[in-house]
DNA sequence: TCTGCGCCTTGATGCGGATCAAGGCTGCCG
DNA sequence: CGGCAGCCTTGATCCGCATCAAGGCGCAGA
């Protein structure tokens, strides 16, 4: 990561676009960066001087095994938080899944504060930990197409547009993320289609036909 | 959970027993209770009011589906915390894999202190976040024997002593926080025995004969 | 417009782990 | 000491997903 040569401002930052959530305020004192598609936000085993949130765009994070096996922990889009899961290093990299543009501040900046913003900290730091639990779940009892359609469903609860949703990454995500092969990925959608529980517009966009079958078919917990 | 019929003692207690982390100060004023084998500490969906910290025992936390899957979240030996893994209400049901001691704190009276105390439920909640990302790791990309072999290794590096090594809970336990069935993890076990890896002296006591054998197999990718 | 490449889909086959089934071991209680 | 119940192991078979293989589709650049 090259901190120098594409960022494009350091100064107070109106309010970022989605400000639906309560962290807003962290990111006030912050730089703003792009990333190009693929490129690395920061490494496996980096030290997590900083914390991130998504301005415009999609971000993965990854752990990619000796033998080359990949797991996707989490996606991240416009409004998110992510970074804080560490240590003082990260335990996976972070990727831009496509031309992304990236608020960064400093950790320390962060931790040091006490009273509310501190607590704000904490607070994200529990969300992540409740979506990777989600995950736990999904990867250790859930069947390939439950599997496909939770990640259907959770990304339509999350896109306001209760109509149309975009699909940011590319099906080898979907499947790194999933934990399965990006046949089966393939296969699942193709057969959701067929069963007009959704509808593919593009490759990358799909209607939901039938919420309450998709539902089903999710199996959530809770 | 019957919050009266059990408790010991409301007190300042001493240090307890392992106190080789951080957090031993947050449970000064606690209260002490005991919970049979497979006793419930708390249910899936129950408000989360509360925060544990383990004396003496085992404890699991699970997530049952529908249909009757099950998920175990993780194990929490002595010395522990758990129950900070929830946002108002918790996400998994909490229950004593054998009869147990455990420490209870009001989780109001540590999220509204400031400074250091604040700090370390935060700590605590980032811990717990690792080790959920090290359960997705396994669930989504170890075949069942890294899981198993994981498994062994991560119980060894946490308990004190590095000849024998307890299993506090059963193979169906085992089975369900690695996303397996029991019969598969039996039959991992008897292979890493057979391969001169592991010796089981009881049903749920071994040492490592290999160690190097052991990390090998378990593929760890930090 | 044509061509090539990346990404996706679909089909055929194989395998790892689930499922089904049958005992064995151990500890408890008579 | 015997019988029973819970837990664990082992074997046989099955199935869901991986793997291997062969195109299709769409976009970018000549």
């Amino acid at each position: 990561m090259a901190l120098a040569h594409d960022y494009t401002d350091v100064q107070y930052l109106p309010a970022p676009p989605k400000a639906a959530d309560t962290a807003t305020g962290l990111f006030r004192l912050s730089v703003s960066m792009t990333f190009a598609k693929d490129e690395e936000i920061y490494g496996q085993d980096e030290d997590a001087d900083l914390i991130y949130r998504v301005l415009d765009g999609a971000v993965r994070t990854t752990r990619v095994m000796a033998d080359g096996r990949r797991q996707i922990g989490d996606f991240y889009l416009a409004g998110d938080i992510f970074g804080l899961e560490a240590g003082p290093a990260h335990r996976f990299a972070a990727e831009a899944v496509r031309d992304s543009v990236i608020l960064v501040i400093k950790a320390s900046t962060l931790r040091s504060s006490g009273g509310d913003v501190g607590r704000l900290g904490w607070e994200a730091t529990r969300r992540e930990l409740e979506r990777a639990q989600e995950h736990v779940i999904m990867l250790g009892r859930k069947t390939a197409c439950e599997r496909v359609a939770s990640f259907l469903k959770d990304l339509s609860d999350k896109s306001g547009d209760l109509r149309v949703v975009d699909l940011p990454m590319g099906r080898q995500d979907i499947a790194d993320y999933l934990g399965l092969t990006i046949e089966t990925v393939s296969r699942m959608l193709s057969q959701l289609q067929a069963s007009r529980i959704v509808s593919f517009c593009a490759i990358r966009q799909f209607r939901i036909v039938n919420p309450a079958g998709l539902a089903r078919l999710a199996n959530q917990t809770l």
